[in-house]
DNA sequence: CTGGATGCTGAGAGGACGCTGAGAGGCGGG
DNA sequence: CCCGCCTCTCAGCGTCCTCTCAGCATCCAG
């Protein structure tokens, strides 16, 4: 992870690249606001923190120039400054946080690492088992990279067996979570509709564990 | 833009849900853990307050959940604990942004969009998926090129469509964002219009997953 | 080997789901 | 007041899905 440190005082500076640095982030400096502007234009880093108090650029005006070129880094506001619409003025410039001096380097770095996060996850996007991809928000199922169409009931059957797949997974769990019913329930059904998904994915890729319940091939 | 407020201080909760209301919000409140996190899973909401001192589940473990089960709504965690590692723990459940009691409400709002801002990523004057081009600024429809006539209600529906294109969308979701109706409306509407829109532009524009919900054609 | 427990499968009834056409009611413009 | 437009409800239809049932296969204990 890079990140851009944009701070004039040299020792603070110096010192945040230092913890930031064994936290395992590689860090540039930049000590005024321009020279802040340029190196985030370079877009090379995952994130930028920022002092709000700079020479000849302020902060905020670093970060309302990169909005409006569409430079969407994240940025973490840094400033003595707390007052309440410093702080609101700072975060609608676009900046994604705003800290406030003196700043707790705990803090620091759970904000960081909550800012990094988001960026970092756009979604999970698929999960897989094997042959088997999953893609929960359009609800497809491919099989070996084939399309495999399934009704409501076998696709939630499957993502439930996707999503706990170093185990062995019970019929009554299964009429718990995916059927959400109750115990008088036959577990019939649950044979079905794992003959189903057997017919549509392959005999091979649900087995059976006699008396304890189905799991996925691995 | 439609919040959920997790706060089991129902002062606090109604004076949240005054200010926010008018400020455009959309809200809906949650008195207690597992009724916040209920909420948060239908996933009708684009951004969460969540009171961290909740009866029954934390703020915490309700993030923690949330995340868990691949929920990457933007949360906001509130609480008057304000040592640093309470801060950082929050954030290191998965929250977002943590914000200290007593909190300043000018702050609170730039805080929350910023929150939201991230999410919505930069908004384009034009939006597109397929054969479509919509300009929200003047509600213009086209397709394939050719201008496209719809009604007010059609134009939301689709509106709301193109700008969750990446998953599948429900009947009870497009009530609640794009009829602003509760979950006692029959969700026909929704077929009648889909239908309609169906008509003026190509039946494949718009695809069934039976039991979840609509998507676009990519 | 035998009998009971466990799991698999095909067939089919019943119901859920989604789509559509018709039309009632509301609203505003002429 | 009438007309056109829009929104929504309703009922009917076809399709797809779900679940039950009964018969059969397989496994394991005695």
């Amino acid at each position: 992870m890079r990140l851009l440190v944009v701070e004039d005082e040299s020792r603070l500076a110096a010192a945040l690249k230092q913890g930031l640095t064994a936290e395992g982030f590689v860090v540039d400096i930049a000590a005024t606001g321009p020279a802040g502007l340029e190196a985030a234009r370079t877009g090379g880093y995952d994130a930028v923190l920022l002092d709000v108090m700079l020479p000849q650029l302020s902060g905020y005006e670093v970060v309302r120039r990169l909005r409006g070129e569409q430079n969407w880094v994240p940025v973490m506001l840094v400033s003595a400054k707390d007052g309440e619409h410093d702080q609101a003025d700072g975060l609608d410039c676009g900046a994604d946080d705003y800290l406030i001096k003196p700043f707790s380097y705990v803090v620091l770095l759970a904000r960081l690492r909550a800012l990094l996060r988001r960026r970092a996850v756009p979604r999970p996007a698929v999960l897989t088992a094997g042959e088997l991809a999953m893609d929960p928000a359009h609800r497809e199922v491919r099989f070996a990279g084939a399309p495999v169409r399934l009704t409501p009931r076998e696709y939630d059957l499957l993502e439930y067996l996707v999503r706990h797949p170093d185990r062995v997974v019970g019929k009554i769990e299964l009429l718990d979570h995916v059927w959400d019913a109750g115990q008088d329930t036959d577990p019939n059904v649950v044979e079905v509709y794992i003959g189903y998904l057997r017919r549509k994915l392959g005999a091979d890729t649900v087995l059976t564990v006699r008396g304890a319940g189905y799991t996925l091939r691995r």
